[in-house]
DNA sequence: ATCAATGCAAACCTTTTGCACGCGT
DNA sequence: ACGCGTGCAAAAGGTTTGCATTGAT
């Protein structure tokens, strides 16, 4: 199992720029992601490449739905199930996030930032995101109630974002 | 359909004590609920009666499945979708408060405040709840993102309550 | 008597799983 | 050649809906 390689990153990695030039192409950051994945033994099948990209092009949450319809014009065969299994392997590999919407359907995105712990504006029309400045946690001075242990949190502000506000009043 | 009925609320309302009094009697508490519903027209139907009483006895974040489980003693022929149907009604008269949790599932409690504005320690193992202090959208001096209409925003905080902390640390 | 509430069954939607085959390494 | 990745089909959950019947008012 890929799963099981060790998780200490080679700190000698340089991007290489090969195959599968997008239009929106992101520099290095899709290889980036790539890399990460064959690190850890994963295969890089084309499928896998493609979710990976589309993601990053999107750069907003988005449904397995709608990310297995874009797939399935480059992949007509494709189905949820290996749409799944590689969103759970990203998962996994801290690539993407998740996060349960309203109605209680997932949505992923590619990960903003591997490193630090952030919150997002989320638009509901079009699953665009920013960036919150700060984590509540640390906002608020809480304390846990006596012997409550903490294990997660969740803060997330949901609207309308520029672009969506616009054309819904443009109506 | 009652649910038109228009939303004043009656300020000259009492609690009657009748009928159906429980071991863990939540005196007043119940009534006020129960006649919620009368003023806005719905019937009050013993199974209505009885979710919201197991919901007030409960007093933390129970799935539909849990609770269709325990009614099911006292209504072996109820099932699913009236659980369902009820619940939504409840929602929608801010009765209960839903929680979409990790997993996707819904989990439902009882209103902790219909006035109040609030956010929640829950407890992954039991569903109890307890309230936060303050809200991170205050706390947070955040301006959102230029034309961003801000809608809602949802702040959670998981973990083990003490219970829940000692029985695992019994194991 | 009226109309909401319920039971039943079936549909629906999203997500998961088993198994045999195909493909990246 | 090895073993992960994939397609197919089917199942599994959770939730919703249509329709005829029951029941609260």
């Amino acid at each position: 199992m890929p799963h099981e390689h060790d998780h200490s990153h080679d700190p000698c990695h340089h991007d290489h720029s090969h195959d599968h030039i997008h239009t929106h192409s992101v520099p290095n950051t899709k290889d980036k992601f790539l890399d990460r994945l064959k690190e850890q033994g994963f295969k890089l099948t084309g499928k896998r490449r493609s979710i990976v990209e589309i993601l990053l092009e999107e750069d907003r949450y988005i449904s397995a739905k709608d990310l297995l319809e874009r797939l399935k014009a480059q992949f007509p065969r494709l189905s949820f199930d290996t749409v799944y299994r590689n969103l759970h392997l990203l998962k996994e590999e801290r690539l993407i996030e998740e996060s349960v919407f309203g109605d209680g359907g997932s949505k992923f995105r590619i990960a903003c930032d591997t490193n630090h712990h952030h919150h997002h504006f989320i638009c509901t029309v079009c699953g665009k995101t920013q960036l919150v400045a700060g984590c509540p946690m640390d906002a608020l001075q809480l304390e846990a109630p006596t012997g409550f242990h903490i294990e997660t949190h969740r803060f997330e502000i949901f609207g309308h974002c520029a672009n969506c506000c616009q054309s819904a009043s443009a109506r």
